[in-house]
DNA sequence: CCCATTTAGTTACCATGATAACATAAATGG
DNA sequence: CCATTTATGTTATCATGGTAACTAAATGGG
């Protein structure tokens, strides 16, 4: 996350560039950026609390849904689709399970992995957190890139 | 942080959007701008682990440094101005102490504040994560969006 | 002036990211 | 074919974000 709330101004952005040998603009929109999706990823993660979930959560739930071909997949796999630790996806999955969103069976083809597939609950709990997620996507896209907020 | 690998594509969207009335390209480019976003976010984080500092750390001696007119902020002034909460700032500034990077003194006039000022190291230190850190933002927004990376 | 409210900072606890080190199973190759 | 290497998932521990509830000091209305 990203927190200045004022961004240095122009001038000094100019100063310190000159010094080092950078591209003004090209740290100016940087610094926004960060800002503006540090932003959208606050208040997405107030929704997604609002829903039971987290960001992370809800991931997972797209990533095992939209699987073609596929019912489960593996939490090696999901790891994979998702740029997270496995750690991370250890302890999420399990607390995905705990919640009834997925169920967790045991590999038939490796014993030392595991199979993840949606339960009734976890797709009924995706299809109710789409809608307003790509709201706020597309809300957040259409408004100017924001001043001071 | 944004950690999807590979962004839906663009008929995935394109059908959620249809059916939820949004803009897809609006999520497209929010998509994008929190994977890039992440990613800067992450590279940064990184360099301030090498030279001892966190994004925060580095911010807080950024806005004691950059006041006009004073040597020192209380710790209610730099929360006003980075967007954090107060214990998150307590723990941070009680850790810059401990490294010498700051000094906390009692205030004279609010006995329940503090004045927060930089030490000879922690203006040594800010001087020195400054070009590594506007040469990673200026070498980031330099490089196309960014497909898989 | 004094009691109620507000403000500054801290403590305790939780959420969610990371790495290191481990057990167990699978794969590989001499 | 068995020994070594590789792969999967877990545990333990840390880092760094949050909120709720607390103490102590300042403020302010009756």
């Amino acid at each position: 996350m990203f927190f200045l709330k004022e961004l240095p101004s122009q001038q000094m952005v100019g100063t310190y560039a000159e010094t080092y040998g950078a591209d003004p603009a090209h740290i100016t929109s940087a610094l926004l950026m960060m800002r503006r999706a540090s932003l959208l990823i606050r208040r997405l993660d107030a929704y997604f609390a609002a829903h039971g979930l987290s960001q992370l959560r809800f991931l997972v739930l797209i990533v095992i849904d939209r699987e073609p071909d596929r019912q489960s997949l593996t939490p090696n796999e999901i790891a994979s689709r998702i740029d997270v630790s496995k750690p991370v996806m250890t302890r999420t999955l399990q607390s995905l399970q705990q919640d009834g969103l997925i169920s967790l069976a045991a590999s038939q083809t490796d014993k030392r992995s595991k199979e993840a597939a949606l339960t009734a609950a976890g797709r009924q709990q995706l299809q109710d957190a789409l809608p307003g997620y790509f709201r706020i996507l597309s809300e957040e896209m259409a408004r100017p890139p924001a001043a001071g907020d």
